[in-house]
DNA sequence: CGTCGCTTTGACACCTCTCAAGGGGGGTGG
DNA sequence: CCACCCCCCTTGAGAGGTGTCAAAGCGACG
């Protein structure tokens, strides 16, 4: 069930048979939220955190005149919000862009976790301070990368997350979002993405279509989007 | 020496006397770094974080074009790289803007603070995470907001930030750097930056001239800008 | 007093947005 | 089983915001 969290945790460091009972039995219930769900505003006391096992999720803010800007994508394996721990509250929004599976973590049982295994405590934060460097990536992107650079560096970055938690299939992935929500993350608008979306394909470089995304040149397309995966820490730690 | 420190803290928690003279003893050194320093490198392996005690901070990403981009800017009483204790190595550079004094924490003294204070060490934790609302909020103003609107913000964000640790006289605080850097905080250039700050100025909003910037209306900067601080977490932690 | 870095301004280019219209596909109801 | 509808994708034309290039002004410092 959290076999993809696990791959991911593994993926950076040793963990036990010990902790993982422990991570196991942290997890109270598992919950399904429809696509389009938004289930949790900002502000909101919260009591748990959302550890994503299946579906895609997003965190966005609002802005009045309707526009939108989602700040992080979620895929299976990660924590949407590990950060309410310690923020009681969060700034933003959460929503399943596609149908979720999630398994729900209760506070009080993430403390027991972190007071009974250091090591532990010190691998969520990890976790939390490694959503940080994907925003700061983000706001390279989004300050300094062209339209083309930038969408081909999500779709970059999510190809490595992805196949992280084995959900590549080589040089495809799934990615059933729409245009419109890839724009929210590119800072673009939707009808521009699709203009560089067919650019990218007319290069023959990757393919968004029917909520797949198939790469054909993943050197070239790294090229493009100058993708350097240091960011997302993939080595063990030491 | 830390005292802009322990009052960010206060402004959010209660810390004790106990924990005060630990968070005093965690302290080893108390460092100089002139204007334009980078003193840390993406991937160079850390032992210590950096208080700011005095000066400002900012972390960057380069391009392989020579671009730039700031990805957080840091006051007196900030840690400039608390994150470096989880993550071992940064993806990016952390530089002096103005000539800073800086408190050097090496990591096993954290480790030992965190262990010996759990409450600490949420508080730490939190502090990342606080690090982290704020590369949201402006993933939106780089993906969102306009030219103006994402400078008015900046400028109301920092205002709030240097308050909590005594740094403004009303309607003032000193902003040392050049409009270039601010360019490279807001993914524009600085000729356009430069114009956006004429425009402000003229609109009597606020001004931005020998390192200082004063606010002459703030309520209509905030609206402009469309600022909220909740994602600052003013408020105390319950 | 000269130099150097930063600021300021103008003219023009270009990237991305806006507005608008049409096309396609999947689901739902008759 | 068909028809309609709605949402999403696609494309075009034109507007506008921001970038680029270039030059001059200004101020601090040696």
């Amino acid at each position: 069930m959290i076999e993809k969290y696990l791959m991911k945790l593994r993926a950076r460091d040793s963990i036990s048979a010990e902790e993982e009972a422990a991570i196991r039995e942290s997890i109270t219930e598992v919950v399904e939220y429809p696509a389009g769900c938004t289930f949790i505003r900002p502000g909101q006391r919260l009591e748990k955190s959302t550890l994503v096992l299946k579906g895609l999720m997003c965190r966005y803010k609002d802005l009045s005149d309707g526009q939108r800007q989602i700040t992080a994508i979620h895929v299976p394996g990660d924590f949407a919000d590990l950060h309410s721990f310690t923020l009681k509250h969060l700034d933003h929004s959460v929503m399943a862009l596609t149908a979720c599976t999630v398994a729900n973590s209760p506070h009080d049982r993430i403390q027991k976790l972190c007071e009974d295994y250091p090591r532990l405590a010190r691998l969520f934060w990890f976790s939390t301070n490694l959503d940080a460097c994907i925003h700061r990536e983000w706001e390279v992107s989004l300050g300094r990368r062209s339209a083309l650079e930038r969408t081909a560096h999500l779709l970059c970055e999510l190809h490595v997350r992805m196949g992280l938690v084995g959900l590549t299939e080589q040089f495809v992935y799934g990615l059933p979002i729409t245009q419109t929500e890839l724009a929210e993350c590119l800072g673009l608008t939707s009808v521009h993405v699709n203009r560089i979306l067919r650019e990218l394909r007319e290069a023959k470089l990757v393919e968004f279509r029917g909520g797949r995304v198939t790469i054909h040149d993943l050197s070239a397309l790294e090229r493009v989007a100058e993708f350097d995966p240091a960011y997302l820490y993939l080595g063990f730690r030491d």
